[in-house]
DNA sequence: CTGAAAGCGCTTACAG
DNA sequence: CTGAAAGCGCTTACAG
């Protein structure tokens, strides 16, 4: 029998072997792959022949070796299964493939080190561009370093005092805005859930939540923002938590959509009602928050669409090394659904 | 001012730099960077100094040039968005991590012609092997060939006839375990809801049911059978159509989670509550099954754990091109919770 | 319109 | 224990 091994290493079919069945040069059967025009129609028919009949693999490799570009690049977020990375992927993917790129993927858990890991092993493989959701803790050398090296777009974080491109929303805004509708609902004691630390997108929403309180001179207590990690669980227990305290909220802003799922979960294993005896606001509009019972409000984040402009930018960007970089700043619009209701008591 | 491109460009420092800055030659610095025992400590110590002087970033895309081998992957999955794959791609991300590798991701959106783009990217960029959720329509010949040029692992889905590694789980087992469960509640009109096509889960899915209802002499009808798109909103209208039968079924068992979370949503819409008026099964076990209310019942597939395994199955595979081909059939466990209930009339 | 030649940055027998 | 040399599979000025 045959060994299947090296069998499939001595298989591989090169450009020479494509050139040598069509009768021209390698540098010919070169040129037409890359659809050069100076290749007479007669000629780039035979090539393309014998790339079908030869059953010849582009080696992307050995082009980019030469070339140094590998039209792959590389996607760090922090988690892919909250749904708000995953529809964000999703959006990335769509405009990269319409560029003929492809991402290697990571996530980091948020944990730097996973995120220096990742980082090396994309460079060792050349991409030509990187998209970051950057971890806790990193920092503003850490970007500065980076994209010296390699074309960098962060996207839904920013760091302070890096000039980087960047993609995200305005956090501050949609908090305000999320606050003021509860507000508007008659709701005084209202909690922040949800966040692990002090990304700027948990600090700008935190920050949107401490103004408006301030605004309108409601109680403000440290007991009433509570850090989670931000998964459904996270959600589902600090509110439960929240609910024991003396004076209970009555309504709660959560750091994003997925914190906020387990919050309205974690209010029915209490015996409230989401949306009637408690209101609850998120953050994302990922696609569920519309189908959940009740309908989640929440600061429309566009996460596919956000995904699609930072491809845009670092395509752009690769292509133009020398421009400034841009910060795009994407609408934060306030969706307003039944989680959100009139304050009642509940006690 | 300097054009930063060019900048980029000739800042590479290659392993000739390396060697030169520690005074040896370029095969012995390689040799260093390979872990290889023959390099005495002092010369080894010198070049790893003199790679992090000068920032050295090793050139795998060179290196793979010549080894033939690139330890990154492809993995090719349907739809990133059910949190279904998101596990999934969780786990095979742990076990590559452990092992070195990276994963170039694409989804196919269960079309042919994307996992056909996808496939030859990915091979152009010389992968070492791929891990595939076959797209709809996929053939065996197309997997013969596939697996004949790289290392392939199929995962979710099986085709019918091609000898090759596979993970999943028993599809049929843990239909008729589900159905089992209704039945014991005392359920007898039961509709199998959701999936687009007729993939192998799905069909070994189907052919549970149908089983379980032949054993118990229960009603079937094709009006009780529904295919919908994969997705909550799926699962949603598919409910709402099932209500309006002159004759409605008083349970479901789901094409996987993702359609049974919908088709809850789809019930409270229409005034009922699951787990109460009408029961409700997923297949999967994704996350958030356990945190709804009702808490959902659903056939643990153990989409991170399954993950894992395909990854390790591949790694496997890479070194021992030979072997026979495996199948891992993982355990398909029922896991009770409040969205079956005994049955109840609610009209 | 087409071909010969150099080179991208590594690894790996082979020789010493 | 270390180095000189060939080669992985491409691209791209350059010459004709």
């Amino acid at each position: 029998m045959v060994n299947k091994a090296s069998d499939k290493l001595n298989m591989r079919i090169t450009l020479q072997d494509v050139a040598d069945d069509a009768g021209v040069s390698r540098s010919t059967a070169s040129l037409v792959l890359n659809n050069n025009s100076r290749i007479s129609d007669p000629t780039r028919e035979r090539v393309l022949n014998s790339v079908k009949r030869l059953g010849y693999i582009y080696n992307q490799k050995a082009a980019s070796l030469r070339t140094q570009r590998s039209n792959t690049i590389g996607l760090i977020i922090t988690d892919i299964t909250n749904p708000f990375y995953a529809e964000l992927i999703h959006g990335i993917e769509v405009e990269l493939k319409r560029n003929g790129y492809i991402a290697l993927l990571g996530s980091t858990a948020d944990l730097i080190e996973n995120q220096n890991d990742l980082l090396r092993i994309m460079q060792e493989r050349s991409v030509d561009g990187i998209i970051l959701v950057p971890a806790e803790n990193t920092t503003i050398d850490a970007i500065e370093h980076l994209k010296s090296d390699v074309s960098t777009v962060l996207v839904s974080r920013y760091l302070q005092g890096v000039q980087v491109d960047y993609v995200g929303i305005d956090n501050e805004l949609g908090a305000r805005r999320a606050m003021e509708a509860l507000i508007d609902k008659g709701h005084e004691r209202i909690a922040f859930i949800g966040g692990a630390h002090n990304s700027s997108a948990r600090q700008d929403r935190l920050m949107g939540y401490t103004s408006i309180l301030e605004k309108y001179t409601l109680p403000q207590s440290e007991q009433l923002i509570m850090s989670t990690p931000v998964t459904r669980s996270g959600g589902f227990k600090a509110v439960q938590s929240l609910l024991r305290m003396e004076n209970p909220p009555t309504a709660a802003l959560c750091y994003n959509d997925v914190v906020a799922f387990g919050v309205m979960l974690g209010l029915r294993q209490a015996g409230l009602e989401p949306g009637h005896d408690f209101s609850v606001v998120g953050f994302d509009d990922v696609e569920e928050a519309a189908l959940w019972s009740p309908s989640l409000t929440t600061i429309a984040a566009e996460p596919s669409k956000m995904g699609e402009e930072a491809a845009r930018l670092l395509l752009h960007r690769i292509q133009n090394p020398d421009e400034t970089e841009r910060q795009i700043i994407m609408p934060s619009t306030l969706v307003l659904r039944s989680s959100v209701n009139i304050r009642r008591t509940y006690i």
